[in-house]
DNA sequence: GTGTACTAGGACAAATTTGTCCGATTTATG
DNA sequence: CATAAATCGGACAAATTTGTCCTAGTACAC
């Protein structure tokens, strides 16, 4: 579904919102343990995040990444997965031809389209706010 | 979504099935051609298929790939991707965790569930026969 | 039987994705 | 200023997926 930079991409914005909402910012290293990824690969990953300002990162001792508390609330998953795998979840065909177009679609377009669209809207609808709300409480988990 | 692999055989199996229900049974270098595939790699694809009983192969002169009628019918994209992409599409959680799983849910279980259920509703529900429609009437594609 | 037109399957190659390593740079602190 | 703790970024390595090539075997036609 999601590459697995995506993934930890997630994992990682996630985990940073729920820290940065409790006015902690956060290193690499303590993200990577907390989400079970690689760290030097979940280093890449944030620099991405990063550039497409998704995350704050600062350098230096007592550095790290933060998200701003207005942000949480604003930035959405939809964003995050745009920032790492572009748009191939929004115009990608389900059976591979070159991009997904309704006036020559492929025999799965229409009921494709249809699952696609309900993963859009969730995608967008979803604010890393909403993502760490189990966090905070146990219901919910990054790794396991 | 799928893998290439899995992409190629849906399109195989379905020009497969199109061309089986008008009695002709077709070749790897026809099939690769309709679907825009490369040859050697779409043999590997259809061997798989032919393992799983999915298509029917015969060798020597005239020999080629066909689906018997009544299983056209019966054969649902779901097997094909079961066949061909394991059960990952089933059992893979949204945010990598190794599986995906009610008792110890990631942020995104509960949304991601309800899309993947319809994806598996959507698989298990349309048949070859469904997929071959409108190609016969030229309102759908293999290729672009 | 021989030639021809096919699939089967194994070994290999290329491309992509995932992951590692290390030096450079930045920043707080003493 | 020196040191320590951190990110940045480029080069590299490993793993996986995608794709190629070649040999063997099979079936039909003559
Ligand atoms: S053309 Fe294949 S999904 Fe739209
Ligand atoms: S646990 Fe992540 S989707 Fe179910």
């Amino acid at each position: 579904m999601f590459s697995k930079a995506c993934e930890y991409g997630i994992r990682a914005a996630t985990y940073i919102a729920s820290q940065s909402l409790e006015g902690r910012r956060v290193s690499l290293k303590e993200i990577a343990e907390e989400i079970d990824s690689p760290v030097a690969f979940t280093a890449k990953i944030l620099q991405q995040l990063s550039r497409n300002k998704i995350v704050a990162s600062s350098k230096g001792a007592y550095g790290g990444f933060e998200i701003e508390k207005s942000n949480i609330e604003r930035i959405k998953l939809g964003q995050i997965v745009h920032a790492i795998d572009g748009d191939k979840v929004y115009v990608g065909c389900g059976l591979g031809l070159k991009k997904c177009n309704a006036n020559k679609p492929c025999p799965v377009h229409d009921r494709f389209v249809a699952i696609r669209d309900d993963l859009k809207n969730m995608l967008e609808a979803t604010s890393l706010r909403e993502m760490t709300m189990g966090l905070e409480v146990g219901t919910t988990y990054l790794k396991r």
